[in-house]
DNA sequence: CTGAAAGCGCTTACAG
DNA sequence: CTGAAAGCGCTTACAG
């Protein structure tokens, strides 16, 4: 391919130095409209493609912003991501999106290249594993960055951290299921030692303690797949459960694939409630309760509170929570529509 | 903050001229080791981040790929977009993953915000639409570019394309079905004139009119919610369809929850074939039967066939086609687990 | 309203 | 094995 035209090129196309074509670019006012015009013209004549780099290296505000998520797979994560990235389109920034699938080491170099490619701030939803030195690499960097979802670094004044009251979630969930009846209720998937899982379980915990009960804990890793693995464990060891509060709509959606192949009714012959609200859940057959986690509303604030962190100087509040809201369907309430 | 240390502090810090510490920075042999030791100490020291920006605009060769992909809510793409970051990171190329979110416009403007920051090369999941300027952007900048999964520009030669062997699932669907005794088989789901959807139904509409069946159409948007909607549809109009080939699996899992909802039992009372086999459909019960395409190993192979044409300058084939597998599951073939 | 000059932080030959 | 100098393609004051 042939060297890439310059300003310079642009210039002597348009008859005029290689500073009048710089302002155009920059839509100076300063430029009279004809000779805009005529650079413009120019720029199209030799194909001109603007080198960002270059522009950079020289005013080192780039308007870009990195994205690193933890799980590319998982739709809660994409959506937000998704969301992020359309807000800050619509605001005139550009969002590069990397995924680290859970593993710190590809998270540290991605955050590394970000930082080489002169990302202006960073989102990171961020994987579990030791994390020191990539957060003080970013220190060093000075980049405004945000810990969404999940919290790995302790130091939410320099790394502001942003997620749901999921503890407020667990609770309605618990609560619901008390109230319609339900006394034997288990928790279920979800890691131990996770923060999101002692978050969502914490509720729950509180509500069994309260009404006298005693928990009933089954861990396990929060799939589809695993959801229905966990279901027989529980018929098997936990015959007399009336409700279960699911870690998140997966482990519901797979318990309740067992329970069809096993003749039970989710609804009437034990309650559930999930957590997430992924869109599947309202669509499944029966409909499936569940705590909603608005993500695409998530992704929106993220994007504003970034964008205000970054132009305004205004940082973020240290721990932020979005409330969340139970749904109820037919899978907790045995209506069947 | 700061300004960010350059070359020429750590050069200072050491006691070396800046060149030598850029020949440290590329890990040249020609330089001492104890010189090397002691210039990453005091890049250590200094906290040294290398500028990327910089170096390209002098070498040019980024290592940067970019890939636009049209909807990043969609598990199909993003297992793509995954698996082909994973490819490409694990031999020393960072990718930047950007959503269109199905917007032509928003397409455009990522891929000028790309080609702008300097990628290497492209890859693109297309979203439709008028992309003419888009790919003349494309090729003026001279960049190697694949496009995968979808193809909108003609011209394969500068723009080589590679996706599945959807016609041939297609057939092989029509078949099964035929061959285990349905008469009556309806294609639901897809969107009239879509490229996909018109491969996707062509080996079926081959296969009809091979045994002199009547082909039964119902085109519709192809997302779980639809294929509930499209169920009842076809319930009422072709009471007496004995089997279903869906556009995808999502409509297959509406399709699913509809019927189960009315007591209709898939592989028993009609059998039902996928297109997709996304991770679920091996889980939902009955099991769904769905044509498998490799997505995981597709991203693999793009990833490779993209570096064979940036590094060894070996351009792809104009069109490749990956073929596909009819996985036989209980929706399709009565048998229950 | 437009041009000449310096400089952003690197790499790249070229000397030594 | 290491240093001095030029240059990548822009932007930014500063003149005019």
């Amino acid at each position: 391919m042939a060297r890439r035209p310059t300003i310079l090129d642009v210039a002597a196309h348009a008859g005029v130095s290689k500073s009048t074509v710089s302002l155009v670019l920059k839509n100076s006012p300063q430029i009279k409209p004809e000779t805009t015009d005529q650079v413009r013209r120019s720029m199209q004549a030799v194909g001109y493609v603007y080198n960002r780099a270059a522009a950079n290296l020289r005013s080192s505000t780039t308007g870009l912003v990195g994205l690193v998520i933890n799980d590319l797979r998982n739709p809660f994560f994409t959506e937000f991501a998704a969301s992020f990235q359309m807000s800050l389109f619509s605001r005139g920034y550009a969002t590069v999106i990397s995924n680290s699938g859970e593993e710190p080491e590809v998270q540290a170099k991605i955050i590394t290249s970000m930082i080489e490619h002169g990302v202006s701030a960073l989102v990171i939803s961020p994987s579990y594993g030791d994390v020191t030195a990539t957060f003080a690499q970013i220190a060093t960097a000075g980049l405004p960055t945000l810990q969404v979802l999940r919290q790995v670094s302790p130091d939410t004044g320099q790394f502001p951290f942003a997620s749901f009251d999921y503890g407020d979630g667990g609770l309605q969930a618990a609560r619901h299921l008390v109230q319609t009846g339900a006394r034997r209720i288990a928790f279920v998937g979800g890691l131990p030692g996770r923060p999101i899982t002692a978050e969502r379980m914490q509720g729950y915990l509180d509500e069994m303690r309260r009404i006298g009960a005693q928990p009933i804990v089954l861990y396990g890793r929060p799939s589809r797949h695993n959801g229905a693995a966990l279901a027989a464990e529980l018929l098997r060891e936990h015959p007399d459960v009336d409700a279960v509060i699911c870690f998140n709509d997966l482990v519901s959606l797979g318990m309740m694939s067992h329970l069809a192949r096993t003749g039970i009714r989710p609804g009437r012959d034990i309650r559930i409630v999930g957590f997430d609200d992924i869109e599947e859940s309202a669509q499944t057959w029966p409909p499936l309760s569940s705590v909603a986690c608005d993500i695409t509303s998530f992704g929106e604030k993220t994007a504003a509170a970034l964008l205000d962190w970054l132009t305004k100087g205004k940082k973020p509040p240290p721990v932020h929570r979005e409330p969340v809201r139970l749904i109820v369907r037919a899978s907790s309430s045995g209506e069947t529509a």
